[in-house]
RNA sequence: GGCCCCGUCGUCUAGCCAGGUCUAGGACACCAGGUUUUCAUCCUGGUAACUCGGGUUCAAAUCCCGACGGGGUCACCA
């Protein structure tokens, strides 16, 4: 899809760096696995080298082309862009084949008949005894007759690999050399009764046919890798450079599921799984790349907000964290406003025009127009593209619908104070020329000085009268993105309704029941 | 449970490898004050951590050992 155009490692040796990110198919891109994109792209970037995509789809039923889709997407979202077309294991039945051919051949990997119920009571009954149950030799040496029996029964044989009674050391550049022992290395399945491959046959030789120089993924593969360096001396593969991510958690500390993917866990602060829930939760694609970047690496030199040229710039493996990180959704919401407030009218603009599609805000009524005059009043004061949606309905409602709280508060209390000064003002903005907000406010400010008041009492009640709330950007600034008319006629709305705020309230009161104990308060 | 990894403010982290300059720095959050037409932004200040116990050393957040805690992994899933 669209591959970026290659940096500049066309010209150099044949040591140009090439990093892979390789998901399963499971139908969208896991926050987890963005990360770890993030940092192989980040470091192929750096280094010059290419970035590749790898489907890992040998063992599902699963719709793959579906489901990658659903990553693929999630990637060009956070504008990380890959360098060749993606490579989908399941069409390289045949080259597996051929390695699995030579590993027999050289007498490297055995027929196994042990089925996996056997193997499940073998299991059972080594916990039982308080053992490790480690696959070796055991079921490798069978007679030809056996074996025509098995067959005979319909058994079909997997395929294990022969490991080398030897200790097996990792040398990865976030965790050091991490040794294995001899003993604690089995023979591992390398091709599934079906004939796919398992993932550790698949990964090493996909690896080493895509060139992959560095693999970055998360540590729980690290105990995996002895298998995958076993499995690149038995076939004679190069061996990239590993770099192992530590896990991303939850703010508990528990890790993060597809299980907490719901709202009810979001209110609770934990984070959404899926990349598209990013988005739909009103995050800038940037904010988010930023943050990542930062959960688990950081430059060393204390910066926080930086832009992907910086990230790029900054990025290596030699600074990333060795412990876990917990994922503090506060943080994101703080980097996300930075961004917000960073971002070009014209970017924000545009961005809220995609949020807005297809969602039911009011705002999303707004023309470009609309969402142009909006964007620098609600810059500093939202942190989410959803926040802004949420609190800026006001300006798109064909009538305001007033908080009672409010009207009792700013207009009616002190013997309706307030909305006395709220009928008095209203001429002002009839007539105010030009219709701007910083005339307006100096016309204001003379008003008030001239009768002792301060500003805030002028201004809460219009803001009340115009956005039902007494929450709203600057007073002036709201009257003119909603125009003098409308403006005009919310605020003669408004007169009218609290000055009959109070009477035959019987109507509506009787049908009702008296407020039952217990009643929520705002 | 076996094996492996990790352990600095509530959270993300700097510092650790090359021990003193660390009365442990920054950021988010929180608290207080200031600016202000509300909210927010912004500014100033503040609370807050080296998991514990031994050892090495003149000196340990930094080195070593142990305990405890957290995480990962133990599939014909990836």
């Amino acid at each position: 899809m669209d591959p970026e155009r290659q940096g500049n490692c066309m010209d150099s040796s044949g040591s140009a760096v090439v990093t892979r990110f390789a998901p399963s198919p499971t139908g969208y891109l896991h926050v987890g696995g963005a990360r770890t994109a993030l940092y192989s792209w980040l470091f192929a970037r750096k280094q010059g080298g290419r970035f590749l995509l790898r489907i890992e789809d040998t063992d599902q039923k699963r719709n793959t082309e579906e489901a990658a889709a659903a990553i693929f997407e999630g990637l060009r979202w956070l504008d990380l862009g890959w360098d060749a077309e993606p490579v989908y294991q399941s069409q390289r039945l045949d080259i597996y084949n051929e390695y699995f051919r030579k590993l027999i051949d050289a007498g490297r990997a055995y027929e196994c008949f042990v089925t996996p119920a056997e193997l499940e009571a073998y299991r059972a009954q080594a916990r039982e005894q308080k053992r490790d149950f480690i696959y070796k030799r055991e079921w490798a040496r069978i007679t030809d007759a056996q074996r025509q029996k098995f067959i005979d029964e319909g058994r079909q044989p997997v395929l294990r690999l022969a490991m080398p009674e030897q200790a097996i050391t990792v040398d990865d550049r976030v965790f050091g050399q991490v040794t294995t022992a001899a003993e604690q290395l089995e023979d591992f399945v390398i091709r599934k009764s079906d004939g796919f491959p398992t993932y550790h046959m698949a990964v090493v030789i996909d690896d080493a046919l895509m060139g992959v120089t560095h693999v970055i993924r998360g540590q729980e593969h690290l105990g995996n890798t002895p298998k995958h360096i076993a499995l690149q001396d038995a076939l004679g593969l190069s061996r990239p450079t590993y770099a192992h991510l530590p896990i991303l958690l939850n703010p508990d500390g528990s890790k993060i599921s597809k299980r907490q993917d719901n709202p009810e866990m979001w209110s609770k602060g934990f984070p959404p799984v899926r990349v598209g829930d990013y988005q739909r939760r009103g995050y800038l694609p940037e904010a988010l790349v930023n943050f990542l970047a930062l959960l688990g690496w950081n430059p060393g030199d204390g910066r926080e907000l930086m832009t992907r040229d910086e990230l790029i710039a900054a990025f290596g493996p030699d600074r990333i964290v060795q412990s876990n990180a917990r994922f503090n959704l506060e943080k994101l919401d703080w980097m996300n406003q930075q961004y917000i407030q960073g971002s070009p009218p014209d970017v924000l603009v545009r961005r809220l025009r995609e949020f807005l599609a297809g969602t039911d805000y009011a705002a999303a009524r707004a023309d470009d127009a609309q969402l142009a005059a909006l964007a620098p009043l609600y810059r500093q004061r939202a942190r989410t593209l959803a926040e802004f949606a949420e609190t800026s309905g006001f300006f798109f409602a064909d009538a305001v619908e007033l908080d009672p709280k409010a009207v009792e508060k700013v207009l009616l209390a002190d013997d309706g104070a307030g909305l006395a000064e709220l009928k008095r003002v209203r001429d002002l903005i009839a007539s105010a020329d030009p219709f701007e907000a910083v005339p307006m406010e100096e016309a204001f400010k003379a008003h008030c000085e001239s009768l002792g008041l301060k500003l805030g009492k002028v201004a809460q009640p219009i803001r009340v009268a115009i956005s039902g709330g007494t929450v709203s950007p600057p007073i002036f600034d709201t009257l003119v993105a909603i125009g003098r008319e409308k403006s005009l006629a919310r605020i003669d709305a408004a007169i009218e309704k609290a000055t009959h705020w109070n009477d035959a309230p019987a109507a509506k009161d009787a049908s009702l029941p008296q407020n039952a104990p217990g009643d929520v308060g705002p």
